[in-house]
RNA sequence: GGCCGGGUAGCUCAGUGGUAGAGCAGUGGACUGAAAAUCCACGUGUCGGCAGUUCAAUUCUGCCCCCGGCCA
């Protein structure tokens, strides 16, 4: 009777599919698809990797890793990448290719993947792009144009020393548009939309970002687990991450010289360990922190596909 | 059983005779070559319960309940 508090949450997606009516779903988009791909999301921890292998067994599926930080070797544990035996024979690409120190942007993944799903359709079988990492797969389903100006080290070190107004400003003199469209404290967004206008002489980004034609009949499902209970298995698989030699991984690392700034470790989880092996960080608080992080992570994928109208959602647990 | 502290947002706690505020947690959003990144916005809660004083009580008083500590 009393009224309860709430915290005020987007609804959950509905419907919620069960796993036969997404199997008609599947049947149903592959008798139609002339170059299908089947895309799964969802945030961190919520059960995309078994789906991805039922899916794949099922229909002669090929995955896609659509993970940013799987691409690393060397960091399995941490990513809690998928195992040898649990592959079960279903081909897996785009993991473990890169070394920590490399770096993967958007624009050489599509290439990568939109590759890689050639193939898989030469073989007759289907590709499916499995991963959190939402700017990627949606790169690759709505076939963006990015514009074709890699990052440029020297002349990002040029403006080392400015500060994010002093950028901003720039910015709004050379391209308002972009600028309107960019917070103003967002160093790394007003870098990159500079970077293209200086460096393309005088090329505004926001002419230059376009969704090119549909190279792909993307089938897309993501997998829903309710905030609460999501925390609650980011919990137990840290738990189970740091049980299963995550230090021993992380100490590897930091023995083969890489540190807290090398590109791969943003990545949550190896930094906080990497502070506890240093003894900068207690290990209790290390571990918050990386579940902390890690359900931060997942509410911004949530947000990132809520407002997807096209999506099959499915619940593993029910 | 007696004495002393406390009970205020999910947590740790400020504070006021005119129905309240900070840190953390959390929530909503943005996102095209750094994306597990980066950035923006957001604080109504029976101020433990009941009664009394008062124009007015979360604030003062009394009783009760709960949690710590000390003494028996």
């Amino acid at each position: 009777m009393s009224e309860k508090k709430k915290v005020h949450r987007a609804p959950s997606p509905h419907p919620i599919l069960s796993k036969e009516n997404l199997s008609i779903i599947i049947d149903t988009f592959l008798r139609k698809a002339k170059k299908p791909l089947i895309a799964i999301v969802g945030p961190t921890a919520s059960g995309k990797t078994s789906l991805s292998i039922q899916i794949a067994k099922k229909w002669k599926g090929e995955i896609i890793n659509a993970d940013s930080r799987q691409f690393y070797k060397g960091m399995d544990i941490g990513t809690a990448k998928i195992l040898p035996e649990e592959k079960q024979e279903v081909p897996h690409f785009l993991l473990d290719f890169l070394n920590p120190d490399e770096q993967c942007p958007v624009a050489v993944f599509k290439k990568l993947a939109d590759k890689k799903i050639e193939e898989i359709h030469k073989r007759n079988h289907i590709p499916m792009l499995v991963g959190g990492t939402g700017l990627f797969v949606d790169a690759i389903r709505h076939n963006f144009c990015i514009p074709k100006i890699p990052p440029q080290p020297e002349w990002r070190k040029q403006k080392e020393g400015h500060t994010s107004e002093q950028l901003y400003k720039e910015l709004t003199e050379k391209d308002p548009h972009a600028a309107k469209c960019i917070d103003k404290k967002n160093r790394i967004r007003i870098l990159r939309a500079l970077e293209v206008y200086d460096v393309s002489g005088g090329n505004k980004i926001s002419d230059l970002q376009k969704k090119g034609e549909k190279k792909w009949d993307t089938l897309l499902i993501g997998v829903w687990q309710d905030p609460d209970a999501l925390a609650l298995a980011i919990k137990k698989r840290t738990e189970n991450i740091w049980q299963s030699g995550f230090l021993q991984e992380t100490q590897s690392l930091l023995e083969k010289g890489y540190t807290e700034e090398t590109p791969a470790m943003i990545a949550h989880g190896y930094r906080e360990a990497m502070q506890f092996l240093k003894g900068t960080l207690p290990e209790e608080e290390a571990k918050y922190q990386m579940m902390r992080n890690t359900r931060r992570y997942a509410k911004r994928q949530r947000t990132w596909w809520r407002r997807e109208k096209k999506m099959y959602w499915v619940n593993p647990t029910i």
